[in-house]
DNA sequence: GTCTATAAAGCGATAGAC
DNA sequence: GTCTATCGCTTTATAGAC
């Protein structure tokens, strides 16, 4: 890990590959400050509560990529079926780098936890809301738009589990390929 | 929690609901002590070699469950519409009388731990490929069988996700509807 | 078989020097 | 802004009485 100066933002990225490859409660204190190469000091003056701190820092950093990079584009593209198209690549190829882990996935089966459960409600809600209302857009029935919608994100959480148990990237590309199939054949 | 004396089978039921609710890291053995109303004692008297000993003990149920309860009616049923529907139905119910929590996904997210890894992998595979049988059984092509199999238990396992996520049973309930919907589109 | 007490290690968090 | 030393607590696991 550089040893080169690191900024907050820099940080933040670090600690997201530690959280996604221990999970959040595995990942001590020790083990995050090797694994980043900052120390303590470091640490807790960028979080100042700490791991809780660390974690809400991730959890919000990749809630703004998903902002960016998949919700936003799902409300402005004019066409259905390109924003559809755009955010199965998008999302396929960043789970797929992201060593097929979503920590939101990660946050909501993780203990009682009632700590990130705001942010985790947000982001699966605002996912499923957003494709459910481009579908709408593109001619698809309300109700159907909604099943669509649920059924998209499940499948694709369903296949990061997957794709983690058999240790597979292909069920991620497999099962993504398919819904995008799915959205598009509803949309035509 | 019941005072009376357990036997170790008691025990295994006890842990795995602690597991469901709090996960494998955070269950301490503390919490443990208390939900299952057990004393260390009688708990390093059962499982010898500490936790990991319980939740291999409490995935190795599990694994037995749906051995009893699904893969094998998936195989001896005579009509494949059949076994389709009883699995679905079986599924749903165990989950949702589960607090939504499959405990082979919760290990598959959690952590680096190839602790359980094989178990975690035998669970799935198994799944998926007793379901992929049956589907031939019922005429359906070698191809469309695989991926509508790794289709329906992803759909099932990210209902899961998004059930704790969004703290609703109606996407399990929902989601498995429609996955036998289309399981059993795909027999008829 | 179950209990309590305790050992040994690791945890998150803080303080204070630099 | 980063480091190291250390506090106080909890953890898993064990020992030994009953």
């Amino acid at each position: 890990m550089a040893r080169t100066l690191l900024d907050r933002s820099d940080a933040v990225r670090a600690l997201a590959d530690v959280f996604r490859r221990r999970g959040f409660e595995a990942a001590s204190l020790s083990v995050i400050q090797q694994d980043t190469g900052m120390g303590r000091g470091s640490l807790y003056h960028f979080f100042p509560e700490g791991k809780v701190d660390m974690a809400r820092a991730v959890l919000a950093e990749v809630q703004a990529w998903f902002e960016e990079q998949v919700f936003t584009p799902l409300r402005t593209a004019e066409d259905a079926s390109v924003a559809v198209a755009e955010m199965t690549g998008t999302v396929r190829d960043y789970f797929l780098s992201r060593r097929r882990v979503c920590l939101f996935a990660v946050a909501a089966l993780g203990g009682e936890l009632p700590a990130h459960a705001d942010a985790v409600r947000t982001y699966f809600s605002e996912w499923v809301d957003r494709l459910a209302r481009t579908l709408r857009r593109g001619g698809v029935a309300n109700r159907d738009a909604a099943a669509l919608a649920v059924d998209a994100v499940a499948a694709i959480q369903g296949a990061l589990v997957l794709a983690r148990a058999l240790d597979d990237d292909a069920v991620v590309v497999d099962v993504v390929a398919r819904v995008e199939e799915r959205l598009l054949a509803a949309l035509s």
